[in-house]
RNA sequence: GGAGGGGUACCGAAGCGGUCAUAACGGGGCGGUCUUGAAAACCGUUAGGUGUCAAAGCCACGUGGGUUCGAAUCCCACCCCCUCCGCCA
């Protein structure tokens, strides 16, 4: 959500902010309302403080034996005004409201406006692996070597799942092994949340209510804000974590990492390039989260992006690293960079990890604050979330990129331990 | 799923229609006295949100409604916790 005080400041600035967006705004009826709502507060709160004191007055005269019977009537009539004054309030905070969390997050200064095709890479890692033989896809060489099931996983799940299978399993395991021992290492926490999640933490990440249809439902409906739906990405989950908490100073940074499976509904056909196991309705990810003081985040994000390229280099693959642009980053985001691994099959990159700093846009709808040192003030604190990683791409890339002439595939150093081989 | 009990400050807990939210009382925290030091004891102090330059004001007894001149207190709905029963891969 925005903060609707900058945008009374200057709404220009903001306005041109979401532009980048790719969303054109008219402030002119919020920033009546919002007056409206203002002028309305001050006239209830006088209302009550007039009541306030009258009520005091009743039991005294009670005591000394005066009659009430006056000022009763007075009273009801305040009661009344004060009723009418909050029905308006609750209507236009409704009409705020609305507007607000229908409005995406305003793209930091140096993020480019724009779609996909403004993105821009700002690094690479290695070189795309030669091959001076046929290669094979990754969706031949996982059935080949028996890693992925895709029939079995069509026949008990339908279209867009499938099963990990011996070797499969442990490579897909080792590598959720890997990031929890380096993010352990790191000094984040370890969370398992729940896998199914209310109605208030899609609202607080900034998925709902535009992005209510793109989950599974398990209960309820948006309508009633009353649902219950599978884990999207982690990140729902941790952003929750302290919704509505006033949190110390001394508490921030907060960093954690979480591993959930990611049910997403994904609508829509599937292209060529996103066989297998490159788009899914289940897939694994290890999420990386930080609640940091507002001028913390900047840096976090530097620090998250670093983690999730330590990660990719600690297993050798090729990758790039892109900043999207505005329209490409998810609306509640303010800058996201992306790091895209190597598919020597498609000759494409193909995004394993989205990191993203939030500011302050996520903990305005979660209404997660923090109190700094010696101060009475709240002020609300920035979120960060990164992907490291997900597997469902990182698999595939593995599985290609160290391909070996004779069929073979080398497994990466760091996954051995927990695989057990060195080659597959 | 059924029956009963409960949700008040950092924790426990009192209040059960008015002067009770700078919320009794106890604990904790912080400061002090005493002590070589500590413990104990004693004394003092501390307590949410919003708003504002600062105030005032307003809001806050799980959440949302209702009754009433007036609600932590009465009524209704919902959420959560505890106890017992049922179900249980």
């Amino acid at each position: 959500m925005l903060d609707l005080n900058k945008i009374r400041e200057n709404p220009e600035l903001v306005r041109a902010g979401l532009k980048k967006k790719g969303v054109a705004v008219d402030f002119s009826a919020l920033l009546n309302w919002d007056v409206a709502r203002r002028e309305a507060v001050f006239q209830a709160d006088q209302l009550k403080n007039q009541k306030n004191s009258t009520s005091k007055t009743i039991p005294e005269l009670q005591k000394a034996g005066k009659p009430i019977e006056p000022i009763l009537e007075a009273m009801k009539t305040l009661t009344a005004q004060i009723k009418e004054a909050e029905v308006t309030i609750a209507t236009l905070e409704g009409h705020i409201e609305t507007f607000l969390l229908d409005l995406p997050n305003v793209p930091d200064e140096d993020v480019v406006g724009g779609g996909k095709e403004n993105n821009e890479i700002v690094s690479t890692y290695g070189q795309p692996p030669v091959f001076d033989f046929k290669i094979k896809d990754h969706v031949e060489l996982a059935k080949e070597k028996g890693l992925i099931d895709y029939d079995r996983g069509t026949k008990l799940g339908g279209n867009g799942f499938w099963v990990y299978r011996d070797k499969g399993a442990l490579l897909e395991w080792a590598l959720i092994n890997y990031f929890v021992e380096n993010h352990v290492a790191d000094g984040y926490e370890f969370i398992l949340p729940p896998h199914i999640l209310n109605y208030e933490c899609g609202s607080a990440a900034g998925q709902f209510p535009k992005y209510a249809d793109e989950v599974y439902v398990v209960a309820g409906t948006k309508e009633e804000k009353n649902l219950q739906f599978m884990i999207p990405t982690s990140e729902t989950a941790l952003i929750n974590l302290y919704r509505g908490e006033i949190m110390n100073e001394a508490e921030l940074p907060k960093k954690m990492f979480a591993y959930t499976p990611c049910y997403r509904v994904e609508a829509g056909s599937h292209r060529a390039s996103e066989r297998g196991t490159i788009r899914g309705h289940q897939f694994n990810k290890v999420e990386m989260f930080q609640y940091t003081k507002p001028e913390d985040s900047e840096r976090a994000l530097e620090e998250l992006v670093a983690k999730a390229e330590k990660l990719m280099q600690g297993l050798g693959l090729h990758y790039q690293v892109s900043k999207l642009a505005a329209e490409d980053c998810s609306p509640a985001m303010a800058k996201t960079y992306d790091i895209e691994v190597w598919l020597p099959s498609l000759g494409i990159y193909k995004e394993v990890s989205s990191a993203s700093n939030a500011r302050d846009y996520q903990a305005r709808r979660g209404k997660i604050r923090f109190k700094r040192e010696g101060q009475n003030r709240t002020e609300f604190i920035h979120t960060l979330n990164a992907s490291g990683l997900a597997t469902s791409r990182l698999l595939p890339a593995i599985i290609e990129q160290f391909q070996q002439p004779d069929g073979s595939i080398v497994i990466p150093e760091v996954l051995r331990k927990w695989v057990g081989y060195e080659r597959i």
